[in-house]
DNA sequence: TTTCAAATGTGATATAGGTCACAAAGCTAC
DNA sequence: GTAGCTTTGTGACCTATATCACATTTGAAA
């Protein structure tokens, strides 16, 4: 499918946008190509851009440190990702964003998003269900990692996101439930 | 200060209303005070509104299986607070708001504040920012989680916000930090 | 002022998960 | 096909935190 047309159907199952509307929009999103392993946000740089994901899949993660990696979030297909608070407080990211698989996303700047949403109310609807979702989802992740222990977590990621499970090694897998490799390896295993 | 006034400075950080906007807006929220002790959201119930703290303390909270309690929030005057799952999604409520303190609260219910953004773009603006904040804060959170220790959870806690040392008893703490309260106890004292 | 419940401190013990070290598979690129 | 990463498995040992039990302190209500 086409770029325009993903994001057409992603954004009109919450708003009614006119077709006028939609390229008007999507004239604000440029498109991008990484290969496997690319960096498309690092750690210290400015970054102006957030990305929502037309194929493959990216994962956004903190270095501590120690050097040791924390994962945020996977961004797989229709799903948006950048260091947004450093994008929404105009600070230097802190937050990395990489490519698990070659991938192509759409990027739009924090700026050309406020100008859309105060041009369009629609669209300034749309962004807020969006984040109302990212909202209540990192919620309920906070509520299971204080509730759950690793094997709880594991699954239940693996349930909610089945295709993770050939994508994503298992050394990332541990470092999105917040544990070792070599206690996740253990979980079936030892 | 009296409530109206509280919200519209709160509200006037982000999006401009008009003194006529802002009374419509504010004939949708409705007062109502609490003691101390006092639920207003119990696990179990249909969930129809959201609050906006206007004193007081309170805490919206989970209760698992074993009975063990994990606070997601602290909710300070101007804060917002609900089950937004639920809310959002028209379920019945996984979780828990009480009070702390006694509390005076402004409540608005879904389908009123989902009118309001429709009718008033600046309104949906604020909301959206509200969100966005909420995001950025619980995404910091779960980091800080995996990659702190207790003891930096708790500084980082008290640093952000130290109102909370004299209001809140360290049992709660504690269940905000999701350790156990001896745990919390020992580290500056066994 | 007394009384009772809530909050806090602390010892002993158990356990989930971390860390380090090394080995064995699996992939990828030439 | 083979050289060299990356990923995964696993043993031995360590540590932070949980749990249980009980004592002490504090604070609010009568």
């Amino acid at each position: 499918m086409e770029a325009k047309e993903i994001l057409k159907q992603h954004i009109a199952k919450i708003a009614s946008l006119t077709d006028d509307q939609l390229a008007y929009v999507f004239s604000h999103f440029k498109p991008r190509s990484f290969k496997k392993g690319q960096s498309i946000i690092t750690a210290g740089d400015a970054v102006d851009c957030e990305y929502f994901v037309l194929s493959g899949c990216l994962k956004s993660f903190y270095i501590n440190d120690d050097l040791k990696m924390f994962i945020l979030q996977f961004a797989m297909p229709t799903w948006w990702t950048s260091d947004f608070n450093a994008l929404y407080n105009h600070t230097k990211a802190t937050i990395n964003v990489d490519c698990i698989t070659d991938a192509e996303v759409l990027c739009i700047t924090n700026s050309d998003r406020e100008k859309l949403c105060n041009e369009l109310h629609n669209v300034e609807h749309f962004f807020r269900w969006r984040t109302n979702k990212g909202y209540v989802a990192a919620q309920k992740r906070l509520l299971s990692f204080m509730n759950n222990n690793v094997k709880y977590r594991y699954e239940e990621l693996l349930k909610l996101y089945p295709e993770l499970y050939n994508i994503v090694p298992k050394n990332l897998i541990a470092a999105y439930l917040g544990v070792s490799r070599e206690t996740l390896s253990r979980l079936y295993h030892a």
